[in-house]
RNA sequence: GGGGCUGUAGCUCAGUUGGUUAGAGCAUCGGACUUUUAAUCCGUUGGUCCUGGGUUCGAGUCCCAGCAGCCCCA
């Protein structure tokens, strides 16, 4: 790259326009920018050693003694709480915590700016926290002076200096050194109101991060329950892999895929809508407790709960079945919510939640029975709850019908945490069915607040049946929606031997905004699907 | 796919039954201030009112189409 002091000190920008008072407020800064440079001082700054974390200053001004008594008061006699009172400028009046406190060094982007003659308050930011700054003309010495003239808000600066409070008892750094470490040339938003708008807020997400209530601190616990899922999974003996995500046909799910095309080998090829087919030929391939956390696309609508592409966690268990992955999701959503924070109580998107295990357990055929008042073994029955509906019953298979019907009527009322068990077997081609019972496969799925956070099956592992599955078409969905599409080479293993297994697959993103109450998968999302800006 | 809401300065927002030159706060720039903390005070700059049509003597405002976002429904 181009050492940016190469370039002469012109001021004009290299490819943006902007219009109107963006314009002079940008040139403003090259202003400010320019004037760094002729003072010798690189505007985009260089490495900066020993940077104390400023939720660590903070702490360690806990531990100082706050000035017992308030420097007003001790000089003017008056009450503490009188602050406004003027205290007559002099260098008597600046505090002695100034000279006690431990010095120490920080970085960070200027988030407010206080100027107040010849003493300026700054408040700095890094990714711990926020601390104010305090330079004085005096205290620092007329060179370091001139560069505080030349400070923007969103300019990243670093400090050194002492330690202490303020008259108004704010802890604060009394800076005796400043090092100027990047120029801001965009305006920051709104120092109060920050970003608000939700369009600009995912388009800058940076700028989100930076003024965000709460933004930064949900992506952080994003991090901390991705690591918590790994956790509990390697601690339990499995290995974490990773299939490809360029595939000739996309299995596992019923989802339309994306196509794309491989230029070198001239072929076709779609990106992966879910993990499962590669697991399970590693099971055959004797990796026994087997999981991948990683990307899935869809080529679907969006909503509130969907991205087009989107984070899953497939884990596979050999010799387990959907109760071993009931245990395991249950353990999953306990530490992942001890580790983001979540309460056990808690509400979200209207619903009262109540994280203490174990969660309900509910067969699919009683809940649809109880909500709806059919008789789910009576496809007559169903047809004529759903049709209720305004559900198209004619031509569909009975389980068609039913998962409609269920979704309509029984999803929402399913506050949870709450799992479902025991699906009708026609909607789950991946699924082993019930030994007394061929019309119920092995399944669950685990429901918060309506919403659906987790699948799981006792994995088929029946070549044959799993070949008869892929060659029925089912009725009633098309071909792009059926999730039992043609795959010889996964039929080939199976026929191998796959072992006895429980699959679990959990939405991360989805848990993610359920332990952090968040409204929207665009919220759990760094940078969520947008369309292109029309002027851009 | 259908419906509703929103779009005005860099950011956050006002803008009357359609009426003169579209306003405020923050930010910018200039000034005062060595204890501010959304600092304050005085002054200053900044506009494709999302885009394109239409109605009208006159449109930020009304109508139509489009674009983008959010929400609800299917």
């Amino acid at each position: 790259m181009p050492h940016p002091s190469d370039h002469s000190s012109q001021t004009t920008p290299a490819t943006s326009s902007p219009k109107g008072s963006g314009a002079a407020l940008e040139q403003a800064r090259r202003d400010k920018l320019d004037r760094l440079r002729s003072l010798g001082i690189d505007p985009w700054g260089k490495r900066f050693d020993g940077v104390i974390p400023i939720a660590s200053v903070r702490a360690t001004g806990e531990s100082l003694a706050l000035p017992t008594e308030k420097p007003a008061a001790a000089v003017t006699g008056d009450t503490p709480s009188v602050a406004a009172t003027p205290v007559p400028p002099s260098a008597a009046t600046i505090p002695s915590s100034n000279e006690e406190g431990p010095t120490v060094r920080v970085a960070g982007r200027i988030m407010l700016l206080r100027s107040a003659g010849s003493l300026v308050f700054l408040d700095v930011a890094d990714r711990t926290g926020r601390i104010q700054i305090m330079l004085g003309k005096k205290q620092v010495g007329p060179d370091i002076w001139k560069i505080v003239d030349c400070l923007d808000l969103g300019d990243i600066i670093g400090v050194d200096g002492r330690l202490g409070h303020s008259k108004k008892g704010e802890l604060t750094v009394f800076a005796a050194n400043l090092e100027f470490l990047t120029k801001s040339l965009e305006t920051p938003p709104d120092k109060f109101h920050g970003l608000v708008d939700a369009d600009l807020r995912q388009r800058m997400r940076y700028l989100d991060l930076i003024h965000g209530e709460g933004v930064r601190d949900r992506f952080i616990a994003r991090s901390q329950i991705v690591a918590a899922v790994r956790r509990v999974l390697t601690t339990r003996g499995y290995l974490e892999v990773e299939g490809p995500t360029l595939q000739e046909s996309a299995g596992g799910a019923a989802a339309r895929p994306f196509k794309t095309h491989h230029n070198a080998l001239d072929i076709p090829l779609v990106l992966r809508i879910a993990l499962e087919l590669h697991l399970k030929r590693l099971l055959v391939g004797g990796m026994d407790r087997v999981f991948e956390l990683g990307r899935v696309y869809r080529n679907e609508g969006v909503s509130p709960r969907h991205n087009p592409e989107f984070t899953m966690l497939e884990a596979y268990e050999a010799y387990g079945d959907y109760r071993t992955m009931m245990d395991l999701a249950e353990a999953i959503l306990v530490e992942s919510a001890r580790v983001a924070g979540t309460p056990t109580h808690f509400e979200w998107l209207g619903h009262t939640i109540d994280l203490t295990p174990p969660f309900r357990r509910a067969r699919y055929d009683d809940l649809l029975a109880e909500v709806t008042g059919c008789n789910p073994s009576d496809p007559a029955s169903v047809a004529a709850a759903a049709s209720a509906c305004g559900i198209q019953t004619a031509g569909r298979h009975c389980d068609i019908v039913k998962s409609d019907l269920f979704e309509a009527r029984v999803e929402a009322t399913l506050n949870g945490p709450i799992f479902v068990i025991d699906y009708p077997a026609a909607i789950c081609p991946l699924t082993k069915r019930k030994a007394d019972n061929p019309q119920i496969a092995e399944r669950f799925e685990l429901y918060v607040a309506g919403m659906e956070l987790a699948n799981a099956y006792t994995e088929l592992n029946d070549p044959d049946l799993q070949e008869e599955l892929f060659r029925t078409q089912l009725a009633g969905m098309a071909d792009d929606e059926s999730m039992a599409r043609m795959d010889s080479d996964f039929l080939r293993a199976l026929r191998h031997g796959m072992p006895p297994a429980g699959g679990l697959g959990i939405g991360i993103d989805r848990l993610v905004m359920f332990l952090t109450a968040a409204p929207s998968i665009r919220d759990v999302i760094l940078f969520p699907i947008q369309r292109p800006h029309a002027d851009s």
